[in-house]
DNA sequence: TGCGTTATCCCCAGAACTGGGGAGGGATCG
DNA sequence: CGATCCCTCCCCAGTTCTGGGGATAACGCA
């Protein structure tokens, strides 16, 4: 499709050195080490603005999208610079992952063909969901989900809102010591002893879901 | 493209908490007033479903993505008993903002062309973007989620795996009180009174994931 | 230079959680 | 029938959180 570069990462900061993420460029060597040696992650402009928009962007139209700082075209000026023309981004979050996206580049001086825009957008987000799930595979084993009943799972929903024992017994119409019990037991199927522990275990299984959560 | 029914909605938006979510749908009657009805706690399965990834989905394929509680099963016999059938939905993530999809359904007994799905996955896709720009153009202005420290995710991150502030303190190498006063902050700039609910909001706006908790 | 932010530490009182123990009633299944 | 699961309720002791106050030092930015 006339692209030179490319890159599918997540954008993790560097805090977690251990961490599993997608990380698959191909930009020229200067800039990605230019990149790494001021941890732009979390200031490069085209990642602030792939966290505003569920939709693939050109990169000529970053600054409809977000607010430049002075810093923020001078990162840009360093990638043109570089070699980088222009691209489309196509942004992929997963809630409870880390975000991510898969660019597209032309070369410095090379003109973007907008018409492209859908067909890269599908591109990018098959070519993020097949990342995303070759690391998946490689990492969790996790332990098979236990069943919570559904009493269980009402208390666990109630409690990743922040709910106390007792307010969750008022919304329930029970009493305060059944839903320590029902949250005792819950803590017990999934083998952990803290209740953050209990919401996020059932989150990540799909029991409850953000949608419960925050609203 | 052969389908009968659409749903396009927010499932939630933080940032703007009123009565501003996106909501289109040409559901059977039934089938939406059963919907609001019901459940206050543990949501349609579908919705569970599109919290898990990127791409859109076949409605058949969700048994293999989530588990499914009886009560699940339950939910998707009376979808089809008011006349859905299967059907295809595209998520829609904002990392922090909102947290929607986009759904196509046929009539109950029709098939469903898997084919279709690219087509579909753009459809929605833009429609959905659509949808939220005119939704944000009416509204107010749009609060940033809030930024956390890097000392605040460390700990955030921790607590998270159900550590105590003692224990954060020594994996830290500081004193218990410096785990308490960030945990403090953290949660002030959220706006929450629970470290349950700090660590699930710090999940959802992607300041920490699950890979990071769960190895 | 002053101001804001961050990180570090401290005290305290009241509320909330956690892990033990126990017990009764109803439903289902073989 | 007995076994098993689920929901409901109760007691207690110890630990942990939470929300108020404080404080100091380092850093960058204007």
């Amino acid at each position: 499709m006339g692209f030179r570069y490319f890159a599918l990462v997540h954008h993790i900061d560097l805090l977690n050195p251990g961490s599993t993420a997608v990380r698959l460029v191909n930009y020229p060597r200067d800039w990605v080490d230019a990149f790494e040696e001021g941890r732009l992650y979390a200031a490069d402009p085209i990642h602030r603005a792939s966290h505003t928009t569920t939709m693939g962007f050109a990169w000529s139209k970053v600054e409809a999208m977000i607010s430049l700082h002075p810093r923020d075209h001078a990162v840009l000026a360093a990638a043109r610079s570089a070699g980088l023309g222009d691209g489309f981004t196509i942004p992929a979050h997963v809630p409870g992952e880390v975000n991510g996206s898969c660019s597209f580049a032309m070369r410095e001086g090379e003109d973007l063909d907008e018409e492209q825009l859908p067909l890269v957008q599908l591109v990018g987000s098959f070519a993020f969901e097949a990342a995303r799930k070759i690391a998946r595979a490689t990492i969790a084993p996790i332990a098979a989900a236990p069943q919570l009943t559904e009493r269980q799972i009402e208390c666990v929903a109630l409690v990743a809102r922040g709910k106390t024992d007792w307010e969750i017994a008022k919304i329930l119409g029970v009493g305060a010591e059944t839903v320590t019990q029902h949250l005792k037991d819950a803590r017990d199927r999934y083998g952990v002893t803290k209740r953050t522990m209990l919401a996020i275990r059932a989150l990540f299984d799909g029991a409850i879901s953000f949608t419960d959560i925050l609203r």
